[in-house]
DNA sequence: TATGTATCAGAAACCGGTTACATCATAGCG
DNA sequence: CGCTATGATGTAACCGGTTTCTGATACATA
């Protein structure tokens, strides 16, 4: 594969020449300009990005780290990091980490190899101590869609609270009192602001959420239908379920399917995120809707403004952004949707993009 | 950040000790390899990935050049890529093209330039020439699920004729003699595939294939949606559509919902992939299913093979994997699943990972 | 004509690793 | 006891760019 010291030669001038030439610096002749670029396509030469990141201490690559990407919660977050990263000019390595703590770190420490120039996390399972770790290293990061405990900087997220508080609050409004919590896993920050805003609303009611029955499960939809059947036993009085994401809630759905329980009219289930499917007219979850392509975008715009920052060594943290959820009423809850007469209008979910 | 001369100084021995230790090399004393680890440890030191490569000429990376990662076909099989390269300590750059020549050729140039160890095209739009354009720079690279006319070689594909062949009989056998057939768009292979499955299927009943109706979308779920109302019209005598990809068979259900058209009884779709979705059992979509998950493991083992092969100078190109796609009969086809007496059992798609 | 000032281009150091080759000490052997 | 084989380590070149510093040239000005 040729050099730059090929072309030098061939075009005959320096290596600094065909450099500047190549990043159109400083002051160079027309003349060899059209020399250099001429012998450049000529011999088709292609410049080692590895060579140059190595001088200019910049990669052009960025790292993003989510549980997995199967989870239809993460392609649109994914693609609003990959649009907006990609229109500066960087590229994303996709880290799949399925919520392990080691494999979250073995992506970490070889992303700090590679000397990426920031990393999104969509998910994460380090404590704060990790995070700074990458600070000591100058490596920017951003939280996107999820906190960490005593970080409130360098995040984009939603206010759990308040969306799982909404939902919870339409199934009081609409008459439940026995309420389950399908929860995912308690050790994600994400799921206990959930309960959180599950709990606060049931309080409000005057119910005691601690006697409200609560299942773990794992945020897939497997795992939503495993805490389903636990659930909604025989002796079950449950005529709600708050679920914690909506890949869980299709999992409920199913079960109730198979246990032949009918939604709504025997039990209303209201999701969280609004996943894409969550609208088609054969399913209508209600749930609790994020901007998932808007976090992405989010926290890469914050994540691209962390890097300037920091070559003009000014301040070094972002703020806190958090985007306002917002509950998307459907047929699971059995609320009455009357006002609008008749069908529903055309749900054409991925026409906006 | 620290250097390997750093720590060289640091454990009174010379860079090429630490190197020798650091990739635990020929013979280094247990003495002197404790000295430096533990010197490594103390001051933390990261190894610099782009020094590292630039002299190794491996970069630990390869590139996975997809459409769009929001259509629900493409995680699996980016998951698939990235478990297995990940096994072997490779990186994965995700490229999301959106089936645009320009975009693509975009994203192979920086790939280039980062000197990726290796390229999966689960989406191309490049010719012959951009690949041996690689072949030439030393890149190698396979096609997942995809190939490329005049390609016969380093692709893994699912025979999309004989799946498209066999959901036509499907419908065929069902008695259906009007089928329209909603199109991908007509310069992706896969999808001519697919049509040519089709053309043979209805020649084989003594149907024109000509006359059939077939309306070009663009594998998404509006397209599918826009080209199932046009099908559908008052005039139209179709009894069955078979769709290109199940995202726009998701967008037919919805129009044929929205037109009062009910499914399977007045109009029985088809479509093609298998996307988690498709198994709900509120949709319950008659679909070809391809291993995606597999396609995409089996081309990250056929790179890495491939890589190996550079490497010991052999044979430069792998065989061409054929997978079997396999139809999956459920509701939307109208079939006569009587023999499975009463209800499906429980379905959970996602349980089998 | 002499001097100052821009502009253009080259030489060489540098980024931070790896590795071929050289050196040196020690052990083994006749 | 001297020679060689072996193993541990160091020296320095190299990977392929960027960039500082410096020199050369041309032009304008006094």
């Amino acid at each position: 594969m040729l050099t730059i010291r090929d072309i030098a030669r061939e075009a005959g001038v320096s290596t600094a020449t065909v450099s500047r030439v190549l990043n159109d610096l400083q002051s160079v002749t027309e003349e060899t300009r059209r020399k250099v670029l001429e012998t450049v396509n000529r011999l088709g030469y292609r410049p080692n990005g590895l060579a140059r990141s190595l001088s200019t201490k910049r990669t052009g690559t960025m790292g993003l780290i989510i549980s997995d990407i199967t989870n239809p919660f993460f392609p649109e977050i994914a693609r609003g990091v990959e649009d907006v990263l990609n229109a500066y000019g960087y590229n994303v390595i996709l880290c799949n980490t399925d919520g392990h703590a080691e494999k979250e770190a073995a992506y970490i420490r070889l992303l700090v190899e590679k000397r990426v120039d920031g990393i999104i996390f969509a998910s994460v399972r380090t404590d704060k101590s990790d995070l700074s770790d990458l600070d000591a290293n100058g490596i920017p990061w951003v939280l996107a869609g999820r906190t960490l405990p005593g970080i409130d900087r360098d995040c984009v997220v939603v206010d759990n609270i308040l969306g799982a508080y909404q939902a919870t609050q339409h199934l009081l409004q609409l008459g439940h009192r026995r309420i389950g919590y399908v929860s995912g896993p308690f050790h994600v920050s994400v799921n206990m602001e959930r309960l959180e805003g599950f709990r606060q609303a049931t309080s409000g009611y005057g119910l005691n959420a601690s006697e409200l029955p609560i299942v773990e499960a794992d945020f897939k939809q497997a795992g939503g239908y495993a805490a389903a059947l636990r659930l909604l036993g025989p002796q079950s009085d449950l005529t709600a379920l708050f679920v914690a994401n909506d890949l869980m809630a299709i999992g409920v759905l199913e079960a109730a399917h198979d246990l032949a329980i009918q939604v709504p009219e025997d039990l209303a289930v209201v999701g969280f995120d609004d996943i894409p499917l969550a609208a088609l007219h054969t399913i209508q979850l209600t749930t609790v809707a994020q901007p998932k392509y808007e976090i992405g975008a989010v926290a890469a715009r914050m994540l691209l403004d962390k890097i300037d920052r920091v070559n003009t060594d000014g301040d070094r943290s972002s703020a806190k952004v958090i985007l306002t959820p917002k509950l998307q009423v459907r047929r699971t809850s059995g609320a009455d949707l009357s006002p609008q007469i008749g069908r529903q209008p055309a749900t054409v979910p991925d026409a906006e993009k």
